[in-house]
DNA sequence: GCATGGCAGCAGTGATCACAAATCCGGCGC
DNA sequence: GCGCCGGATTTGTGATCACTGCTGCCATGC
């Protein structure tokens, strides 16, 4: 019983790490879409054999996040105005019911929380750091999300994310300036307000709106 | 060029194959909840090497329909009705938006082919065969989300599908009958109809109906 | 009789290798 | 000069193996 694991079930073996790292760059806009990836290459990156970078290549590509050519290939997806106008939809249903559950539980402590991600995601948008940007703002959203006490569907919201994460860059790097903020002060204040149809409607608004104008 | 690969980008390889059985196996109940599987197992079945297994488990890791141990040993999940609780109010969420966009392209044909689903899903109930009840049934949500020409939120629908996989055999091993066929007629009527909050509310009334006596 | 310790088998992980297919590139012929 | 052919290289796939840690069982001692 006195074993020396973590108390977390997270494994921390090699494929594991390789998962997290190439989830969070795709995630935060950190590879551009239509990059390729080798197992070999990215093997040689970590310094394992090729085995641990295939599965989490292969895990990556189950959750959306990679795109396997006929051959066998992986590259970041490029998405067509389609299937990003389905994932903002996606968004917008699973994120308000998200906040929706939030709501009863978003106690003062929180709303300062957000408050404080809110700043470092302003002060990231005006240095024009892309990537600092889509990082505070993800956090902004799962740091709500969390206190709906739903994994499942958190999870489910991550994936979705996940999946627009090399378009995110292109999307925000050309609406940056203080412009999001806004619609996270609103999703606040619907908070403190305790206002349900206020908070849907700003957060359906804050995740259909950089999206938008990409769909047409 | 002139290779001998199928037309489509489906990968005709081990791993996949063996990757299509098993969640074939998960979705349709054949598999009960807290099975465990183990590598050299399914390798010996499928006649392979542990690789082609283990990257057939890890993407059903990944997709939630497999739990993996601390240690590494994979089993099917055993959800908790908080659990299910949520996986209920995602179809229900997701599916009544599949639906909406179904509805206006829902012609004659996909209801006659609807109807002769529904024949074979109350057959498969009066025989009380568990397994072919569920697969009829997912075959008609399948067939009218399909109309929908929405990839991604179907891959989303079908991922739900599978974590609740292992415990729909439970649940519709005790209600069964001609009971389930009724809300799929009252589906059938909306499409008709076309009626559109109809729709929505005799699917999420439908999704949600087996599901709301496990999560208490 | 029960608890504990050790040992054997079992299970997952990652490295390495052989192989096949796809891709790329240079040269050859028209 | 252009296009096509063929080989070299790259890349993914699957098998095998050594290794580690876990599991479970049995025997031993209290």
């Amino acid at each position: 019983m006195q074993t020396q694991t973590r108390p977390t079930d997270i494994a921390q073996v090699a494929h594991d790490r390789i998962y997290r790292s190439l989830r969070q760059k795709i995630m935060h806009g950190e590879l551009a879409p239509g990059q390729a990836l080798t197992l070999r290459g990215l093997a040689n990156t970590y310094g394992v054999s090729m085995t641990p970078v295939r599965e989490a290549l292969r895990r990556l590509a189950a959750e959306g996040a990679l795109t396997l050519s006929a051959s066998g290939r992986v590259t970041t997806p490029e998405l067509s105005p389609e299937r990003i106008e389905e994932l903002a939809a996606l968004r917008a249903l699973i994120e308000t019911e998200l906040a929706s559950r939030a709501l009863p539980r978003a106690h003062l402590a929180l709303i300062e929380r957000l408050q404080s991600i809110n700043s470092a995601n302003a002060e990231a948008a005006v240095k024009g750091d892309a990537v600092g940007y889509i990082r505070t703002n993800l956090e902004f959203h799962r740091t709500l999300y969390l206190r709906a006490q739903a994994p499942a569907m958190l999870a489910i919201a991550e994936t979705v994310w996940l999946q627009l994460g090399p378009t995110m860059r292109a999307v925000y790097a050309r609406l940056t300036r203080t412009e999001a903020p806004r619609h996270h002060r609103m999703i606040i204040a619907a908070l403190k307000a305790g206002d349900e149809p206020a908070l849907r409607l700003a957060v359906r608004t804050d995740v259909t709106h950089g999206l938008r104008h990409l769909t047409q």
